[in-house]
DNA sequence: TTATTAAACGTTATATTGACATTTAATAAT
DNA sequence: ATTATTAAATGTCAATATAACGTTTAATAA
């Protein structure tokens, strides 16, 4: 593999911190910029991660997180957004960038910055469209290949935000159908955490948010009693509830 | 001010996303990458932010953050590490990434990504060293000055996220010297959160954490009785403590 | 009509929180 | 020596939130 130095780097140790104030950024270092994409996925009953295959060497048949570099006059998230795009044919995705991760060899072809993006979207929206190059497929959260490279690390962290955040905003509801039910809203929230909840204080909290709207119909197709449609009443984002305290284990 | 783009870029719009996958990275758009930090500190009584005066062109006088440019060989933290080196003298620093920033005119003079790294130094450990080249100076945050670029910007950012982090972790002790008082602690939370706090529950919940070691010495410079010394038993990461009640406003 | 299944609902004891005032330890002033 | 001054340190109680726990209900299937 024919590794590519940039031309136009030219730094030497007598390189001053200052310089960056010189006139002009002349003969300093142009990397690489990817931009990978932590794709979470719910379809009711299953978190789930969003892998592709690469088809191509090099580590080719390898899994691998969806990415791609930044072109030269593209932000970093309309570039995710681009991915994004690209494998799912999805707009207005829930989108938050991750990290950025650029130990000096972690892409082993040649030094490469990657920004982690994490995205949420509800599975069912998604029907693979264009995307058969990619060979895209989802895995349940537990049970995800190794992936190349720090893949497998930007993914641990993305599980890690991704508690983090739902702990404080209800972002969790862009996996999900504008309609759904509690149980599907509970389970969710025991996949994300990892964890048995008890139905009935979890109720008793999501309920105190004042967040959800219940419908008139009912989901016929997990039980025989069915279970209650809700809606979310305030745009997504702008609650500011703490879900810190929604999970009381269940025993 | 000359423009500087990079010759190994040759981007076309039939570039494919699978491009990435071929045999190395050839004619891929390389970017300037820079860091920028955001330098945190607390002297007792107000939270500080440490920012440089440009003593050069462009934008020549202007407050800015103190940044550079990463190298070829360099981790993206060791260039944070080594800037903050530079500019504190200080080793050993709490330093955690905050966010990436890449719109493609952030940075007039050429298209950059900056990578923010926020800082928390006990600003009595500073002692203004090899410095004086850049300017440097402490403000209070509530009186910091305009700074250029998107500077502004990470500032609001890394103060979102400091009390994000500090809610969840005892980071805040990074802020502090090995001994402080009660007093300090608890006027480092109300900077932090720009609010007062009730001191009773303050110290109820802060011993309930039973991170604290009270020590027999007192602190005499801030009043006739002084306060006592206390240190932080655990190591400061491995605390788990929720800090998310902390503040319980004073009336 | 009965059995089955998952959804929906309620109570109680305990722990946590917010609101609120007084005492204490040291120094400074008389 | 006594008193005044200042900030530190401490305690209580009512209200709220939490965790733990079992029963009823609605629909379909047998």
């Amino acid at each position: 593999m024919n590794v590519v130095l940039n031309k136009s780097c030219t730094f030497t140790d007598q390189q001053q911190l200052s310089e960056e104030f010189m006139t002009g950024y002349a003969d300093q270092c142009h990397l690489l910029v990817a931009v990978d994409c932590i794709i979470f996925g719910y379809d009711g009953e299953k978190l789930k991660l969003l892998v592709i295959k690469r088809a191509i060497e090099p580590v080719k048949d390898r899994w691998s997180l969806m990415g791609g570099f930044v072109r030269q006059d593209e932000g970093l998230e309309d570039a995710a957004k681009r991915i994004l795009f690209e494998l799912t044919g999805l707009h207005d995705i829930y989108l938050e960038q991750l990290a950025t991760y650029g130990v000096s060899d972690r892409d082993p072809i040649e030094r490469t910055i990657s920004v982690a993006y994490f995205a949420l979207i509800d599975i069912n929206k998604y029907r693979q469209q264009i995307n058969d190059k990619f060979h895209a497929e989802w895995y349940n959260l537990k049970d995800v290949p190794q992936l190349i490279f720090d893949h497998d690390q930007m993914v641990r962290d993305a599980i890690s935000k991704l508690r983090y955040r739902a702990a404080i905003e209800p972002i969790l509801f862009e996996l999900l159908p504008k309609k759904f039910t509690i149980p599907q809203l509970q389970v969710l929230y025991e996949e994300v955490y990892d964890t048995r909840v008890d139905n009935r204080n979890f109720v008793r909290k999501i309920t105190a948010s004042g967040l959800l709207i219940k419908q008139d119909q009912k989901d016929k197709s997990g039980s025989k009693k069915g279970a209650f449609y809700f809606k979310l009443g305030k745009p997504r984002h702008t609650a500011q509830f703490q879900f810190i305290n929604l999970l009381s284990k269940a025993h």
